[in-house]
DNA sequence: GACACTAGTCTCAAAATGAGAGCAGGTGCC
DNA sequence: GGCACCTGCTCTCATTTTGAGACTAGTGTC
């Protein structure tokens, strides 16, 4: 594991410069892996290749907006694949590319804790709410 | 490491909810310490205690107003604990609570993926805009 | 012809965020 | 007393991001 104190000199490292975010790699990554529906996506394609409209269906609550949005920025960031299938009507598939799928492990560490702790997070906010 | 059907799994349950994200707990979680500034808030705690001004000095681009809301936020999910100490003028200072600091771990995991695919990834967007 | 399927895009409203002023409550300076 | 200054905030307003939903093109079905 990394020394803490890394992990935040890390981050420091882009965060005191002036142009901030551009130069802090660790930013730079986070903030687009980080947003709303990237972690989600990668998930779903970690388990299997799927089609534009089986990603809306697997998640009813995004807007076709979004998910287009979603998919460019990790197509653009090398994370994810486009295939198109020129059939009629025409399929377009999506899949995670080595890049992707070695995102994955360390994002599983993150999900679990998630999960594990989820009861902890519940409680805490029941707390905080009655004060 | 959890399987990766099994992490595609969790996200879904919440996922095909009605109500979506409220039950889904990776996302409820996920979207609390994956927005902007989250992540960046406990890199730095993590490392020592800070005051609410040398937070603000360590990350000269965040607004005070985005300071405060992700300090709230992260005190409500009982990530974060906030001491006042009545001196004059007034001390504030943040620390991480245990459950705050056992999310560093994955959360290193995480951070060492970006610094050590960094390069690739903006080769990636390098290669996507020429195109 | 009316309708449905695909993978999107376009427009407009709502929500989140950023920039910067203001505030309370004290202390020190002259 | 009057003024500047420190702290950790909150308030207002402009900009940016996201959401909701209509619209497109090309083909097949009834």
């Amino acid at each position: 594991m990394m020394d803490k104190a890394l992990i935040a000199a890390r981050f420091k490292a882009g965060a005191a410069m002036a142009d901030g975010l551009a130069n802090c790699p660790i930013r730079d990554v986070l903030d687009q892996i980080g947003d709303k529906w990237s972690t989600l996506m990668l998930s779903l394609l970690g388990e299997k290749p799927y089609r534009f409209g089986e990603l809306r269906r697997a998640v009813p609550d995004i807007s076709q907006r979004m998910l287009t949005q979603t998919l460019r920025d990790l197509q653009r960031d090398g994370l994810v694949s486009r295939h198109v299938y020129p059939t009629v009507p025409p399929a377009v598939e999506y899949r995670l590319t080595p890049l992707g799928h070695s995102l994955l492990e360390p994002l599983s560490h993150l999900i679990r804790w998630a999960d594990v702790h989820h009861d902890e997070i519940r409680a805490a906010r029941g707390e905080f709410a009655a004060a």
